[in-house]
DNA sequence: CACTTGACCTGTCCGC
DNA sequence: TGCGGACAGGTCAAGT
């Protein structure tokens, strides 16, 4: 599921729904989702207040008065739902069917304040996870030392960007967006979107790139992103943020998912093929190697 | 190291 | 209507 833009989206919501609550009770029925749970969230979780929501590439931070941090990961599926008394999931959107009570049967976590108030982990696939540690160690894990840079911020340049690809020259330049130690948070979606837009084929081979090339992606990375973000994120199929209403990119989206539909540039007919393992979608025309 | 592929899961859609 | 296979927004652990 989701990108950079989506997991945004995500902590904005949580930002303003669950800071400053206090943790009454959390469940756990998938250890996999959950690992540390049994030992840890009598001690740690229950009883703290949620003091801040941080984003880092597409892991969410969530930081107790504890002393601990809860790390969500949605990976393909996942969701985070604040769910008040009587608000149901998917309200508001279009289609009705949509709308139902949680938990539900994707439903691998739940985290009950003591206002009566709860935040449903649910995952369909079970890919995604939580888990619960010191926040003082959370710098030092793995994810946080292999990641690249974000590539929304202020000060991060199209010179550093370029810099970023130094290493992965030898694979083509979709491969090498999706890799989040080259640049954080880029995902399927807006690999394709900003690819289309700077006129790059994703399989060019990144060695083949010139300066000017990679000017246009990160020009079209951060479009792209900060456009969604602008529209709540992309809704293929399962993303929602924290209220369950879905993100609307998707009506904005110009190749991703639109194959057989006219480019909206020079009108050719957008195809999809496999790259990296990926469905990659590119107007044949706009994009050539 | 850099690179590719398959695995992790559940659900849905598409062709027979 | 049923069944098999491909595929789905992301990483990992293996292999070369």
């Amino acid at each position: 599921m989701p990108e950079l833009p989506e997991v945004e989206t995500v902590r904005r919501g949580l930002e303003a729904l669950i800071v400053g609550k206090k943790v009454a009770s959390a469940t756990s029925d998938n250890p996999k989702s959950f690992p540390n749970a049994p030992q840890d969230v009598a001690s740690f979780l229950v009883g703290a207040t949620i003091q801040d929501i941080h984003r880092r590439a597409k892991l969410l931070l969530v930081s107790l008065s504890s002393g601990y941090s809860l790390l969500v990961h949605l990976k393909m599926t996942g969701q985070l739902v604040y769910v008040d008394s009587g608000v149901r999931f998917g309200a508001g959107h279009p289609n009705d069917s949509l709308v139902h009570e949680l938990p539900d049967r994707s439903t691998r976590v739940a985290i009950s304040f003591d206002d009566g108030s709860t935040l449903y982990f649910n995952d369909q696939r079970k890919f995604g996870w939580v888990r619960l540690m010191p926040t003082i160690e959370v710098p030092n894990i793995d994810f946080m030392k292999k990641v690249g840079p974000e590539p929304l911020e202020a000060d991060f340049t199209a010179a550093q960007f370029a810099q970023r690809f130094a290493r992965r020259t030898r694979t083509n330049i979709k491969a090498a967006l999706l890799d989040q130690s080259v640049v954080a948070g880029i995902g399927n979606i807006y690999a394709d979107e900003a690819l289309w837009g700077a006129h790059i084929h994703p399989q060019r081979l990144v060695a083949s790139l010139s300066e000017d090339d990679f000017e246009r992606i990160y020009i079209d990375v951060r479009a792209v992103m900060n456009l969604s973000i602008e529209k709540g994120g992309s809704s293929n199929k399962n993303y929602v943020n924290a209220e369950g209403k879905k993100g609307s990119y998707m009506d904005f989206a110009r190749v991703f998912r639109r194959e057989g539909l006219a480019c909206p540039r020079c009108g050719a007919t957008i195809e999809k093929l496999r790259v990296a393992g990926r469905g990659t979608h590119i107007c044949p025309v706009c994009q050539t190697i």
